[in-house]
DNA sequence: AAGGCTATGGACATGACTGTACAGAGCAAT
DNA sequence: ATTGCTCTGTACAGTCATGTCCATAGCCTT
């Protein structure tokens, strides 16, 4: 589906198949396939055979690329690992001029699907419930995501506890919106961006703040509709 | 575990079981055990076989008290739509002072999990990824919950858009805050109290409103640590 | 064209789960 | 004590999943 983050990051985790003779099914297809899988429907769909039936290939083949489910599934937390992560915390480390400005560089993680992918998070969320390992690279991952912006906040001169707890408000805010799965078109949420920021910082943005922020979606989000 | 939620509900659902011998589970039992499958794993954890060998019964029980699987899980749904949503309206719709004595009201919801099971909502919300019926369900509770809310904003003076942003803010926030599992004690979270307020709304909390939610919390919520 | 390696198909063993059929246990009222 | 009702256990059929074994198809190199 929405599935578009970019598989350029999954060839870490991805040996070079020796574009050797006879394939139906690479090693990629099997882990693309899989991610999809696993954010659309969560882990427990996320099953051997019915990937093999998608890619019209027998289970055999899963068994040539992977050691066992399990092992697909190590791999699809790596991926996640390796991306959602990363940006949202490069975000909020870039330097701004003003608080505002600091919360729109975090904002363009939530208009940009390359950059985080939130029905992945909400699988690995979901996932988290029943398993302990799963849990804690989540909690990490959140703690991280967390203190990257509560710096933020605190560079622009918020105390701790505020800072804090403003860091918390936009990042859980955020995933809350997500697990609403709303669907918005992004001009409806564009024309809101001035009583979101306004919200989050308790101050008063610009226009010239909204208007650049406008100008960036427009700019670099593909389908942004 | 920890769902606690005041099984009084369930009982609408339930037809009265007349207290003939031979019983080793009943209706109630059933049903309690699924809802807390559903709560701690799942829904595809919510199987007729594993609540059998945990209630010590054997499967024909369960077919007795329900047409299949999917009459349980209905019946799981219902109990839902009735206890969820109900509280955050009420709490939403009640005459306050102030916006902050509003936003207090609706807090009452976030430390009591006999008004908001958060485990349950979310349980819900992993399930509708993959049932348009549940998905339905679940956009009109989100609809409702939102709008009572954001209707509280406007009653004490924000404009349409920014009203509907903060409500937006403050549910979603705490849609946010739950799925992460925190479970913070309850003393850090009284200690934040005055953030929160702020950053919700906008304006200064008095002390004496910190200090009458504190006061709330004390007497009213049961293991409040 | 012959062998070698890679990837695949098919068969088999095993286990978890749903739903149905039916016999019978236990209590209540007659 | 017999009958009737409610609930439970055992047994069976059917589905869907994982993982293993082994034969072999297909390209690549020599």
């Amino acid at each position: 589906m929405s599935c578009v983050v970019s598989m350029a990051a999954l060839e870490t985790t991805i040996q070079r198949a020796g574009a050797t003779g006879n394939i139906k099914a690479t090693r990629e297809d099997w882990l693309k396939l899989a991610l999809e899988t696993l954010i659309s429907d969560g882990v427990e769909r996320v099953r051997v055979l019915t990937l093999g039936q998608k890619l019209d290939v027998s289970r055999s083949s899963f068994y040539w690329y992977f050691k066992s489910r399990q092992d697909l599934l190590d791999q699809l937390l790596d991926y996640w690992r390796q991306t959602n992560t990363k940006f949202i915390v490069e975000r909020a480390r870039r330097p701004s001029a003003t608080v505002i400005r600091g919360v729109m560089s975090i904002f363009e993680c939530w208009v940009d699907e390359r950059l985080f992918d939130p029905q992945l998070d909400f699988a690995i969320r979901a996932w988290a419930r029943r398993s302990p390992a799963i849990r804690r690279a989540l909690d990490e991952a959140d703690e991280e995501r967390v203190n990257a912006i509560r710096d933020m906040f605190m560079r622009h001169g918020y105390d701790e506890v505020d800072a804090f707890v403003r860091a918390r408000v936009l990042y859980f805010m955020q995933i809350g919106y997500y697990s609403l799965e709303l669907n918005e078109p992004m001009s409806s949420r564009l024309a809101q961006v001035a009583s979101y920021l306004r919200s989050f910082t308790g101050q008063e943005p610009s226009p010239q703040d909204v208007e650049d922020f406008s100008r960036y979606v427009e700019k670099t989000v593909p389908r942004s509709r």
